[in-house]
DNA sequence: GGTTATACTTACTACTAAGTAAGATTAATG
DNA sequence: CATTAATCTTACTTAGTAGTAAGTATAACC
């Protein structure tokens, strides 16, 4: 009756809040089905392992943001928006309690974490890297951004900020987000 | 013989290594004990519980900032040897292994850790934060720096810069920092 | 020389974690 | 109706966690 299976995506859903809540190693499958009524073991029955819930969240969360950019990487266009709306999505995820992004998350434990979850993490943050830099090397050849030294580096500030920025929130406040978030578009040249 | 207790600077030293390079959920007392050849035990008897420990590393990282900062906020002086020195400092953090900072490490487990080391985390950072606003405001005065904006803000964005660099650094390799570090430079319009 | 405090060890408790094996329930299929 | 596969539960194992209580050795003090 009612509908089988949407429980993975609740698990996906509640995992993905506890990830970026609470850093990889600071949730339990326990905190998962207690949520959901259910049992320990049906958790496992989706994601045997630990690693392959951790690998599912990643591909979401990186074809998330694939949606958003797909376009710009494919034709160009205008930069700004594209910076905007990423902007936006750190600053509403982060609202939603989602304060520690996944680069975060993984980054703590790291070292400790099989090959695979490694990788997709790395080359994640390289494709993020790569859009950022080309957002902002475009923007800048149309004049929608002023900044000093390579698009490399400065997609590189630029993103430590928001992920450190994002932690600090957790801390201080969310204020501070947006306050660094201001402070990038005062790097930018951006008078908004 | 020999000498009795440096072991509790042992289980301190042994301890920053861990908490920069796992995240203070991410070693136990076993982790410290077996690596000084002690048992668990010992531990729990300089540091009775794990809070005990966090304090104290907190409170020695501080001190370690504050001999480096007191002076200048005191008397003033050259901003940009502050600044200088905090890069090195944190470069040179990094290189050790010890690529979380404390901020990074405990804004995980943040929201549930106990009530004393929540404080003294903020307090810690709210003294950071204002140590770096006012090394950017006198730099700013003498023309040491050039930036947009208010100087606690743009503090703000440089520390989250740098703990979000040292992150991303444990993924993609150590030259992430220096690329961060090295663009904030630019942003401030030191030609160095 | 006896007492006391320090710095441990031994041996434990109580708990939580990830993960598994086997059985029960349900829905779909031939 | 019988079979099969999907989705779960019950009940368990293994291993690691923080923390504690009681005892031991050593050095320092009176």
């Amino acid at each position: 009756m009612i509908r089988m299976t949407d429980t993975r995506e609740q698990i996906m859903d509640r995992a993905a809040q506890l990830l970026m809540s609470r850093g990889f190693n600071g949730f339990s499958y326990r905190d998962i089905s207690s949520h959901l009524g259910v049992k320990n073991a049906a958790v496992h029955y989706h994601f045997p392992a630990k690693a392959d819930l951790a690998l599912a969240l990643i591909d979401e969360y990186r074809q998330t943001l694939r949606n958003g950019t797909s376009e710009f990487m494919a034709y160009g266009g205008s930069a700004l928006p594209q910076l905007e709306g990423f902007f936006a999505f750190t600053s509403h995820q982060c609202q939603k309690g989602r304060c520690i992004c996944p680069f975060g998350a993984f980054s703590i434990d790291y070292t400790e974490l099989p090959e695979d979850i490694r990788k997709a993490t790395a080359s994640f943050m390289d494709e993020t890297i790569k859009w950022l830099t080309q957002v902002l090397e475009v923007g800048r050849e149309q004049e929608e951004f002023r900044f000093s030294g390579e698009s490399r580096p400065k997609a590189l500030s630029i993103l430590a900020g928001l992920q450190g920025a994002r932690q600090m929130a957790r801390i201080n406040g969310i204020d501070i987000l947006d306050d660094v978030i201001t402070q990038v578009r005062n790097d930018l040249g951006i008078n908004s």
